[in-house]
Parts: C-alpha cells; structure tokens; sequence
RNA sequence: GGGCCUGUAGCUCAGCUGGUUAGAGUGCUACUCUGAUAAAGUAGAGGUCGGAUGUUCGAGUCAUCCCAGGCCCA
C-alpha cells in the first residue's frame, strides 16, 4: 500500500491519551490557534504538494477578485466554493495549480485612488502626471491584494498565494495584444462611434455603471413644449407638439418619434393645429400647454403619422445641412404617454436611446459639443457657448420663429457626476470595437459543449449570446491595458499583437520604452511609434484603454503559459471547472472567457461552470455599505468564526439568494457543530477514562493514499464474527459508509445542499441515537469487547467525519483529526488537509439495519408521544407498547427492535397490532392507486358507500383475501386500506400511517419498579450536585414510610448497583445530625408519600 | 417589451415520473428529561401550496393565462 510518509516516526511522539476536550469551547480561538499551526508546520504547502506525482489533473481557472477594497462576507461565500471544491478534489488525489487571480486594471481602481488623491477631474491626472498616478494605481492593487491575501488565508482558503496571478502584468496585457492582433487579423476589429455619459467640467465619460449606483439626483429644469411643423402635402399648417428637457439638445434634432400603438389626438387651440397622444390632452390643459378653449378635431394612430416630414426647429444653423431633409416622425416603442405629449424628440448625437433609434433608422447623428461641454463651430450663436447655459437663448429663438408653446418647470430624477455634481451631458465619441457576428456561432456552441449549474445557466448565456451586440472594447482612461491599436491619419489602421513585434515595428521611442521596463501600460508605452503598414507615416498609439474584461477573460491563456509553454497550457486548457457569481457573470467574465476561448481556439473555457445567486442581509435586504447592513469579513470571523460561516454557506442551495447575519450563524453553530463538538468530547471524556486508544481500535483505517483502483484495509473490510459488534454498531457504520459514498457523489455533482445535509443527518443520528443508545456501554466499568466495539465504531465515525468535513469546516475538522489520530497513530498524516478522501466500504451498507433502526426510531418516537398523553413518565415502567406498522418486512423487523423499544420506551412487552386484531379499531379507505384507474368517476360513490360500511368486516374480508361486496361494488382485497384506530386503556399516537399505543394501566408491581427508578435518579442528581466522580463509590441510606419500603426491597440490587452504592440503609432513621453531614434530599412520589435519600463517599 | 429563475407554515426550504390526511428544520408556547449536553424528548398553535382557468376519477405536481419578486437583455 502506499502510504504518504510526512515526517520520520522517531521524530513523533505518539500520546497515549487523546488531549482532554473542553466541552465550553471558544472556536474562534481554535481557528486562531490552528491557522499558527498550520503555518508553523507548512501544512498549506505540504497540502498542494500532496498529488504532485499523481496523473490524474483537476484544472481549476480563478475568476479573478477585483484588488480594489478589502474583501467583504460575499466573496467569503464564493472563494468557500472554491476551496472546498479544490479541498474534495485534493483529497481526492487530483494534480492541481492552486492559482488565485487578482483583478487590478480598470476604472474602478482609477476611480478609488483618484479619491484617495482628492483628484477631480482628469484635468488633475494629467496635471500629477499620467506615470505617477498609474504607479499609484499600482500600488493600491498590491496594497489589497495583499489585505485580500491574508483574509482568505483567515478564511481557511489553501491557495498559492505567493504564486498570484494579476490581470496587471505585462504576460496577461501583451496576451490580450495577441487576441486583439488575432481579432484585427479577421477583419473583427472596426472604429465605431456611440453615444455616451459625459461630464463637460471634469471632461470625462462615465460608465453606465457609475451613474446607476449612485449618479442620480432630484432636479428641476425648465422644460419647452414646441412645435415641429409638418410639410407634407394635406398636413400644411398642422405640427407635432414635442417637448423635451434637454432644450440644448434641439439644435442636434434629427428626428421625432412616436408610438404606432398609441392613438394621437389632433388638436386646434389659438389657431394652430396639433397632434400628440390623446390620453395627455386633460394632463396638457391643466399643466397650460394647451387653452381650456382647446378642440379635439379627430384621431389617428401613431403608425398614421410614421413618415410624416417636419421642419426642424434649427434648420437654419449650418450643422443642420446634412440633415434637415431627415426630420420625420419615427415609430419607436419606448414611447411613452405618461407625461410630455407622446411624441419625443429625437437627436442621436445627444442621447443615448437616440443614437440607437437613429442608426436603426439611418439618421445622421449631429454631434454639438466638444470635451468640455461647448458647442462647436456650426451651431451660430450658440457655437462657443456652454450647454448648460444656453437654454435661454434656445427659448428666445424658439419665439422668435413661433415655435415655443410653453416652459414648464419639471422635476426628475437625472444623471450627475458622482465626483462633482455636475449635470451630464451626453457626447457621441469613437470607441473602438469587436465586431461579434462571426465569433457568436464559435461561442454558441461551446457554451452549449459546457456544463452548467444551475443548469440552467446555460439557457441564460445563451440568451445573453442572442442579445450579443458587438464589444465595445476602448475607454478613455488612463490606467488599462493599452490597446495596441495604431491609427493612421490615412484612415488604415494597424494591431500590434506582441512586444517583440512592436520591437519590430517601432520608428520611435522604443529604447526608452525598453528603459521604462516595457511594461505595456501608458504613459511608457505611448511613446513607442510606428510606421503605418498602408501609407508609412509615423502614427501613434490610440489614447484609449481596454475594456477591463479584456483583462479577466484572457487568463485561461495568459496564466497557462499560453505564449510560452504550449504543452503545459494544452495540459491544463481547458479548465475541468470555473465558478463565480452569476448576476452578472453571464455578460461579464463567463462570456469574455467564452469569446477568448472561441477566437483564439475556438474551444470552450472550462467544462464546467458553477454559479451561485446574490447575498443578502438577514432580513432579506440588500447589503450595502451606506445602509449599515454590509459584514466585514473580520468581523465574521472574529464573531462566528470560519468554519460556521463556511458551513452556513455550504448547507445552502447556491442557486437561490443567501440570507446571512449572526443570527444564521448562531443557528448553525448551536444545530450542527456544538453537537458534533460535545460527540467529540464525549469520546474524549471517556476513551481518556478507559485508557482506550487508537491501537484498540477493530475497524481499520486508512488516513493517506493508495493507488488508483488499489483497496484500503477499511474498503476490504468485514465485520469479524466475535469482536462484540452489536446491530448498533453495524447500522451508524452502514450510515457512514453509505454518507461517504453519497457524499462523494454529490460533491462529484455540485450538489452541496445534499451533501450537507446528509452529515446533519448523520451528525444527529450519530449524538441522538448511536450515543445515547451506546452510552451504557461507555460507562460500564469492565473492558469488554463489546465496550472496544463501541470506541472502536465512535472513533471511526469521528475520524471518518473530521475527513469528510475537511473541505467544509476545515478548522474543527483538522482539530478533531489531530487529536485522534496525528498525534496518535503512527503513519498517519499530520493533518486532515494531507489525507485521503474517504473510501466507502460499499459492504458495509446495510439497507435493512438501517430500515430497522429507521423503524424502532419512529415508532420509539410514536411510543414517547403515546406516553406523553397519557402522562405516564418514561421513568414508570409499562405493560406494553403495541405498533401499528404499513409493511410486510416491517412486521419481521419489530421482532428484531423489541429490545430497543423495550429499553427506550420502558415497557414490558411489545406486540404487533396485526396479532391482536381486536385491540385496535378499523378505519378503511379507498386505494385510489388502484380504483381510481378502473372506476374513474364513480370513486365519489365508492368513497361513500366505504365510508358508511361495517370497518370489522371489511377489515377481515381484506386480510382474509376475498372479494369484499359493499354498495353494489366488487372490490378486491387489496383496492382497500385498511387502518387501526386507538381503543379503551391505550394511549395512541399515529404518524404517517405507523400508529404507537401504550397500555395505561399500571400494576402494583410496575409502580415499584418506577418508584424505584425515581429513586435512582434522585440519588444521581445528588451525586453529581454532591461533586462526586463518576466511579466513587457511596454509603446510602433511604427513609421512608414502610409501604414505600416494601416496594424498594424488591429492587434494592438494582438501586445499588445504578448508584455505586456499597451498603443501602432502606427504611433508615435518619437524625438531624445526620442530615447535617451528609448530601440529603427528598422527592415526593404521586401519592404524596416522601421519600428522603442520604449519601456519603464510601 | 423579451428571456431565465422564484413564489408551499412567522423564517429557511423539501415535496421523485400526478395518488390517500402537504412535510422537515428553525422560531414561539407548554410539559418532560438530563452523569457528553450552549443539549435532548413530546405536544400545541401556525397553510385559500401566489391567483384563475383547463386536462384528469384525482393537481402543490401537468397546460394556458395572470399577479408579485429577482437576475439579465432591450
């Protein structure tokens, strides 16, 4: 077998006894304690190192964090998938890279340091200097990945962190020169123009995303409604009636648009004729636009006025060449008739929607401003003037020419700089990009080769790929990958697609580019020139930066050594599994993964994709800084600790939204791991009294690795003949094992819930019922073999589990592990993290000890529950319990669980219903299984003709087997159901068609017994508040009246032996002064009587 | 407006190809028990299974439509 050796066996020192387990346990302070260790003992490295001689490979490619804040509780859920998946596959015996990923290029961190720096604009950037405030950007990417470094270690994450790829590095950037140079190389890549958020004072475009969060404010403009002319032929003298909240968009006007659906109203009101959307005519009289006086002259659809031709309100300016001959009414559905008038103005070189609607539609965009707000040369007296300041002047020429109608005030929600308040403008620019049309069918299919959960994931890509329009790549920021594209004045365009080909194609700059260190970012990079392959001028690079998925979709190449070690990144590409967030992700890095892939090999990322939904804060709220509901990572940690929130995380369905908070956290640690901390402690407790050890221990066990397909001792294990295992035993070992192999498969599967819940399940069984129902064998005072059996089978459950929990709980799991077995077993790996998956011993499941046992605890339950009604305490012994079961086997199987229930239910006997037919009464109902198919509507009567029917004697003809005659209906024995209902001195309790009675009556001799058993636990009560050991011995002495005696003597062994007691004075006097030194105390039986106990240490 | 997901007890969620009285955990209340116990046991209250219509002998489950929420797209 082979066997992992981790340090020489003189150099351990194998204890004896397990360390002593504080059943008050801080886990904080564990987890505190065990991640010094770990380092202490290199035990991260020592885990990566584990399969590096192994064949089989497990690829895991990192969706890289964003190095930009400290790391909150969310990305605490994503990176628990991540390291217990690389965790279960390690253990496994899977080769694996380890590598996590930082994201550090893009605005987000431009943005971030530009508030550290107090910077403004990006007048203040160029003012610091483009290479200082780049190096700064730097910075603070390393200053938190580092932060993030050190929390996920907090986290329990085993990563390579010292081996961290950035997104930032010149290997990742020139990759992306090399998909770009390749996308150039089909043709893909093209300069586009679109219409954008702008801020005019700080000179900058903004993202859609800065002003979604929170670049809104509430804002009163003045607002005109005009008229546009119309000039076909039978449409002289009427006008559309447009309104907007952009006046110095007018001057841009290209179209007007309406809804086809909607039906306009045409209007007269002081002489002029107007049409607009007639659902406003009441809301237009009453905000003034229109005269009481006004008319309604008809209606016509909005698709009548498609097509119709205007006059533009500043057709005479000299931008307006181009495109006065456009204006006309256009069908769009956004329109709407909420407020303005149903018919929207339209300048798609002013807004965003409008630059859509008008390439939809062929407009030419007029573009009025410059960088800085201004309109440029053409717009006659406006040209030099700032939009925000012109919409006097737009009023007053409106007025001049007739068309202004009115100015109302009007108070929106509308878009300003996050930074300084200024209102936006919107600017059409250049961007630069990826034109998708061939790439989508290559990404189609391999989203569709790719795996995903949830499954239907997938089906989300796939829509998003069908809504796909082409990638805007450029930015017009500072710190970015640079994008390696030099345009010419001549209209050509050259890509660059590597460092030494732009060596190659240098004229300029490349020395001090080389001098700088060659890193691929601006300002170094912006001096390097080359010649134009079409008409040989010297050109720049454009000024642009890339969009920041370039830098994260790039890495299944870039960190595979894709240009350099061909062969390593065909052995790890591509990846076998990638799991992120999938809000999101759809558009963002599972798509750009999916686009690199495709153009560069026209391949699939990663087999595998495992996505989870959104968290939110206990109440359900979003989390948010600004709200207070936002957890800090460390104070997660400090207050539930790791592997609570682990396992918090672990137990849910990753599809659905989290809600997390202390009060989860409590939860969990009070359900699952306080249980399975006090098992661990018991075992403790008691193995330590016993002496017991590992070396006792008669199932075997296999801690490191084999090899593939080879068997461990526990895989080819069988329970030995006389080594005193009990049907206890047997069953928590066939529940351990069966765990173990669903375990592995759910795992294999991605099914977390499921393998979560099974070890609750188990944990509970395991405390529940495996040690309680074994605790008398832990306590008994001689060695036997059924006592080893017990250690033996608790020792493998919890060495068993600490492995199984290792990839969840990777603290408590290790803690556990080391105590019973690192220190203790000889070859065995120091920690839980360098051992092997466990293997199921398949053999060893067995379905009817564990039906059984899955019996006698439902029907010990039923028996509890038929007790409880009757108020006869389990301590009082009764004549018999009767079941009630639904199944042939289940009848045999009570046989074999009559001593459990005996025990657990204190009774005397226990008899199956179906013996004493008479006991129980009969209820019978319908099998609709079979009669509903053969009867179909008539199953009312049915129902009612049984319902009215003798129960006895449909009862006997049903179990007798014959054809049962009621209401003019044949029915076969079996179309019936037949149940048990309670009778006269039973108490009975039903679930789920089982049924539970206890005999209520209570013989004199019964209640001795219970007398008896009150005694013995008053006595124990006293022993422990007494301070006593658990095997000191007593002198005892019972007073009471002579009746009560009577009935003790009977059982004055037994209240000895329970009691350790070594001489039992019944009947005793006891003096005051007795009563003074000894340990005293009385109990009141039910009738009233008293009964005083006295006790001292022998 | 379109796509996908979700809607079952106060809360978190199971309910397989339609089948008998819709479950679990948790929380709450009461009682019980206690030599591993920050535990455990038993009971109680708590549901128009989002709504409507249809298919069927029978619908939480299937179909259609609608409502609400979420994510994405327009």
């Amino acid at each position: 077998m082979h066997q992992i050796r981790m340090r020489e066996k003189d150099d351990r020192n194998v204890a004896s006894h397990f360390d002593s387990v504080n059943p008050k346990v801080d886990f904080v302070a564990n987890e505190e304690a065990i991640l010094k260790w770990w380092e202490d003992n290199d035990i991260p490295a020592r885990y990566r190192k584990l399969n590096d001689d192994k064949e089989k490979k497990f690829s895991f490619i990192d969706g890289p964090i964003t190095a930009n804040n400290a790391m909150g509780v969310h990305h605490a859920w994503g990176r628990t998938y991540k390291d217990l998946f690389l965790r279960f596959r390690n253990m496994q015996g899977y080769r694996q890279r380890f590598q996590n990923g930082f994201d550090g290029q893009g605005l987000w961190i431009e943005v971030e340091v530009e508030k550290e720096m107090g910077f403004k604009s990006k007048r203040d950037i160029e003012a610091f200097g483009v290479g200082k405030f780049v190096e700064e950007c730097r910075k603070r990417v390393d200053r938190f990945a580092d932060r993030i470094s050190e929390q996920s270690k907090r986290l329990g994450y085993f990563m390579d962190w010292e081996n961290s790829y950035h997104t930032k590095s010149d290997e990742n950037n020139y990759t992306i020169w090399h998909f770009l140079k390749t996308c150039a190389d089909k043709g893909w890549i093209y300069k586009g123009r679109d219409v954008m958020p702008w801020c005019p004072r700080c000179g900058t475009g903004l993202s859609q995303h800065e002003i979604v969060t929170e670049g809104y404010q509430e804002i009163t403009h003045e607002s005109p409604y005009l008229k546009f002319p119309l000039i076909d032929e039978g449409h002289e003298g009427e006008n559309l009636l447009v309104w907007t909240t952009t006046p110095w968009t007018l001057a841009a006007n290209v179209a007007a648009a309406v809804n086809s659906e909607y039906t306009y109203a045409k209007v007269e009101d002081r002489g002029s004729i107007f049409y607009f959307s007639k659902s406003l005519v009441e809301t237009l009289k009453r905000d003034h636009v229109l005269t009481d006086d006004a008319k309604v002259l008809g209606e016509v659809k909005g698709s009548e006025l498609v097509g119709l031709k205007y006059q533009g309100p500043f057709d005479e300016l000299p931008a307006q060449a181009a495109t006065k001959d456009q204006h006309r009414v256009l069908s769009w559905g956004e329109v709407g008739e909420d407020e303005g008038t149903g018919i929207v103005h339209t300048a798609p070189g002013a807004g965003a929607e409008d630059f859509q609607l008008g390439n939809e539609n062929g407009l030419t965009p007029i573009a009025p401003l410059d960088q800085n707000g201004v309109y440029k040369e053409g717009f006659g007296e406006l040209t030099g003037k700032a939009a925000a300041d012109v919409k006097d002047m737009v009023f007053a020429s409106l007025q001049e020419k007739g068309l202004l109608v009115r100015v109302n005030k009007y108070t929106h929600r509308y878009p300003v700089c996050w930074r300084c308040s200024t209102e936006l403008v919107f600017r059409l620019v250049d961007e630069w990009f990826i034109g998708m049309d061939e790439i989508r069918p290559k990404m189609v299919k391999a989203t569709n080769e790719m795996s995903w959960y949830p499954e239907f994931g997938k089906a989300r890509e796939l829509d998003w790929l069908k809504n796909m329009h082409d990638w805007m790549i450029s930015k017009k920021r500072y710190y970015g990958l640079a994008l390696p594209i030099y345009a010419c004045d001549c209209g050509h365009f050259d890509v660059i697609g590597s460092k030494e080909e732009l060596q190659e194609r240098a004229v300029e700059g490349w020395e001090e580019f080389e001098t700088s260190g060659a890193s691929p970012h601006r300002p170094w990079v912006d001096g390097v020139k080359i010649a134009c392959s079409e008409c040989g001028e010297t050109v720049d690079r454009i000024q642009d930066v890339g969009n920041a998925w370039l830098d994260a979709g790039i890495v299944s190449f870039s960190t595979l050594k894709y240009n350099t070690d061909r062969e390593y990144w065909k052995e790890w590409f591509p990846a076998d599994w990638m799991s992120e967030s999938f809000p999101g992700q759809f558009r963002n890095w599972f798509y750009s993964m999916i686009v690199m892939a495709a153009v560069l090999e026209d391949s699939m990322p990663a087999k595998q994709v495992f996505s989870y939904a959104l968290m939110r804060d206990e109440n359900g709220e979003e989390m948010h800084k600004s709200k207070g509901n936002a957890i800090w990572f460390e104070d997660a940690a400090d207050k539930m600790g790791v592997d609570v929130m682990r396992w918090t995380f672990s137990r849910h369905n990753p599809a659905s939204n989290i809600n997390f908070g202390f009060k989860s956290g409590d939860e969990v640690r009070r359900q699952f791991v306080i249980p399975l901390w006090n098992i661990y402690s018991f075992f403790t407790t008691y193995a330590n009294l016993d002496g017991w050890t590992p070396e006792n221990c008669s199932v075997p066990s296999s801690f490191g690795f084999t090899e593939d397909g080879e068997q461990n001792a526990l895989e080819l294990w069988e329970f030995p003949a006389d080594e005193g295992f009990s049907e206890l035993d047997r069953w928590i070992l066939s529940e351990l094992n069966q765990l173990t192999a669903k375990m592995t498969d759910n795992l294999e599967n991605w099914h977390l819930p499921y393998a979560a819940g099974g070890v609750e399940q188990f944990v509970e069984d395991l405390s529940n019922w495996y040690v309680r129902r074994s605790r008398r064998r832990f306590w008994k005072t001689e060695g036997d073999k059924d006592k080893n059996a017990a250690y033996s089978t608790l020792y493998t459950c919890l060495t068993t589990l600490s492995r199984l929990l290792a990839p969840f709980t990777p603290f408590v799991a290790d803690i556990i592990y080391r105590n019973l077995v690192a220190d203790r077993v000889d070859d065995a790996p120091d920690s839980v993290h360098l051992t092997s998956w466990p293997k199921a011993n398949t053999s060893l499941i067995d379905e009817d000890v564990m039906n059984q046992t899955r019996l006698a605890i439902r029907l010990a339950s039923l028996g509890r529950s038929a007790r409880a009604q009757s108020r006869l305490k389990v301590r009082q012994p009764l004549g018999e319990f009767v079941a009630e079961v639904r199944h042939d086997w289940e009848h045999s199987a009570l046989a074999k669980i009559e001593p459990i229930l005996m025990e657990e239910l204190n009774v005397k006997t226990v008899r199956d219903a179906s013996e004493i037919g008479g006991l129980l009464g009969f209820e019978i109902k319908p099998n609709l299984r079979l009669l509903g198919p053969k009867y179909g509507k008539q199953m009312d009567d049915i129902r009612n003709v049984l319902q009215d029917a003798d129960a006895n004697e449909i009862a006997r003809a049903s179990e007798a087997g014959e054809t049962i005659s009621v209401g003019g209906f044949e029915l076969e024995p079996d179309e019936v159901l037949v149940e048990r209902v309670a009778h006269d001195n039973y108490a009975v309790a039903t679930d789920a068609g089982y049924a539970g009675a206890v005999l209520t009556e209570v013989s004199e001799e019964l209640k001795a017994e219970g007398t008896a058993r009150e005694v013995v636990r008053v006595i124990q009560s006293l022993r422990k508040s007494s301070g006593l050991e658990i095997s000191d011995r007593i002198n005892l002495w019972i007073s009471c009246s002579e009746n009560v005696t009577g009935a003790l003597m009977t059982h004055a062994d037994y209240i000895a032996e329970e009691t350790l007691a070594e001489n039992v004075d019944l009947g005793a006097v006891l003096s005051d002064d007795a009563l003074a030194v000894t340990a005293t105390e009385t109990l009141t039986l039910d009738d009233d009587t008293k009964v005083t106990v006295a006790l001292e240490k022998a």
